[in-house]
DNA sequence: CGCGTTTGACCAGCGC
DNA sequence: GCGCTGGTCAAACGCG
């Protein structure tokens, strides 16, 4: 709780600073993965922007984004509210860079 | 030193 | 017409 935020100099556009997503033709692949860790590396780094709690399920859902240049691919990751074991990843945009050196990821083509 | 993570607040659109 | 929700950003801190 970082209370007092020195003066938000947010230049006032909060969220939608463009049109309403209106046309989010980009398909969006959602993976049901039966694991206890959100936090599988898929062999692409991700970064935390964002948490909400969603309702009709008591746990709140995570918002992850593509760090790699070049990739704004978003990820975020819910959990089941009937299984707390399965976790919900849904993919938004598709890679356009190769994966991470170091990182093989698993050849795991997607259901799509 | 850099990166990743966390939290709060803001804005716009829609429904009634 | 008003209220509510969803979604995103920014800053600061800690650790290796």
């Amino acid at each position: 709780m970082r209370a007092l935020r020195a003066c938000r100099s947010r230049k006032g556009g909060g969220g939608k600073g463009k049109k309403a997503q209106k046309r989010q033709r980009e398909p969006r692949f959602a993976f049901m993965t039966k694991s206890d860790i959100e936090h599988l590396d898929d062999g692409y780094r991700w970064r935390k922007y964002g948490q909400k709690p969603v309702k009709d399920s008591p746990f709140p859902r995570s918002y992850y984004r593509c760090t790699t240049a070049s990739c704004g691919v978003k990820k975020r990751v819910e959990r089941s509210s009937a299984d707390p074991t399965i976790v919900v990843t849904t993919y938004e945009g598709q890679h356009n860079h190769s994966s991470p050196a170091g990182h093989q990821p698993r050849r795991q083509a997607p259901p799509r």
